[in-house]
DNA sequence: TTGTGTAAACAGACCGGTCGGTCTAGTGGT
DNA sequence: ACCACTAGACCGACCGGTCTGTTTACACAA
């Protein structure tokens, strides 16, 4: 643990940095030069600590989406009804992002548009979080408390709106609150999922969404 | 038109390449030496043409946008009927992506991750389809023919869970058809606008949407 | 405690290649 | 002879990655 103790600030520092420069200037503007200065480090220990400007941010884009996902998981945890689970996750996603927009400008943006090879390679990050979705989904589909869709597309089309959404956010100077069209947002893509002729579920619904 | 035939084809070669490498490898991937090359010109004359390639990008892509919003326009043009423009454009939008794979890749995907100063110039663009997509949504909210709902997040919301799906569609390699996704996205979306509780509309469904 | 070997960790000069953009020299049509 | 246009050598900045050290931490012998 004593030199662990120092390794780990050195690599963090450099970790903290990147991050920080990957969400303001992009993957390409992100200059392995500029990451050691900010991080107070040197290009030898940046490169003792990694093999590739490639490799670190692909493992800390990584890291940072798993941190994230457990961290919804975690907020959804106590509540076992799949009808509460999927907004709750919804809240505590647009809650998370807008208090950590160096976070959600590196996830959801800053992972595309960096060429096809690249892309690629940052896709199974999108995956991770479409994941998330279809699982809740899965879960209140198989408790009957949504009409049974096509789960896989219809999480992706929630992960673009999210996004979307949250990508105006980021990019508007004026900060825009993001949290106020949560609930919005949350009744919409809720509302995408009742039985498409007239309402085949009243019964739960009463129960379950006005709550 | 003499001296402007021969322009136009340079001009036009030049973008056309570029228009391939933007899609291709990204906008810091295409560099000029390339484009030069595929486009058979030379650096004088693409700085002839040109101020620089970020005006050139910028340019390209705002040409691109309109000509297809002009597409996308004309495709309902002849439609009265707001539930139907909809469901019409959406058809219309995923079917001319899936025959021009770079268009998407390019109006979609490469103009976003770019640095925020990139995505910012490149905002407007995202902006073009948004504001297409709550122009109809509006007329809609007007004939009653949907609750009212805040047009401009639910366009925002529409155009990322449509550019979700066709980034997918564009990354994965095996082809993966798209219009076959057409179907269910569009009932998704239509449905996410019907009445809160209860259904408030049903007669006007039974009207349109079973048609 | 002190000296010593050793390897991890760090520093930063340096390199080779790349890339956007410039500049000079044309060329062809009118 | 003029001018829109093209060609491509060239330049300077930049940038990822390497290389040669230097420092630090620690094990261990005396």
């Amino acid at each position: 643990m004593t030199s662990k103790t120092e390794t780990r600030t050195a690599r963090e520092r450099i970790l903290n940095a990147a991050a920080s420069l990957l969400a303001r200037r992009g993957y390409y503007n992100a200059n392995v030069d500029e990451i050691i200065q900010q991080s107070g480090t040197s290009k030898g220990s940046f490169y003792f600590h990694f093999p590739s400007k490639e490799q670190m941010a692909l493992g800390l884009v990584d890291q940072l989406s798993d941190k994230l996902v457990r961290k919804l998981e975690r907020s959804i945890a106590s509540e076992p009804d799949p009808m509460k689970r999927i907004p709750l996750a919804i809240d505590a996603l647009l809650s998370t992002f807008s208090k950590q927009r160096k976070l959600a400008q590196i996830l959801l943006v800053n992972i595309v548009g960096q060429g096809r090879s690249m892309d690629r390679k940052f896709l199974p990050i999108r995956d991770k979080f479409a994941g998330l979705i279809r699982l809740e989904l899965d879960s209140a589909v198989a408790a009957g408390a949504i009409r049974p869709v096509d789960t896989k597309l219809v999480s992706r089309l929630w992960l673009g709106a999210l996004s979307e959404v949250i990508l105006r956010w980021l990019l508007q100077e004026k900060p825009a609150p993001l949290m106020e069209s949560a609930a919005v947002v949350r009744d919409l893509l809720m509302n995408g999922l009742r039985t498409e002729a007239g309402d085949r579920i009243p019964a739960n619904k009463a129960e379950e969404l006005p709550a």
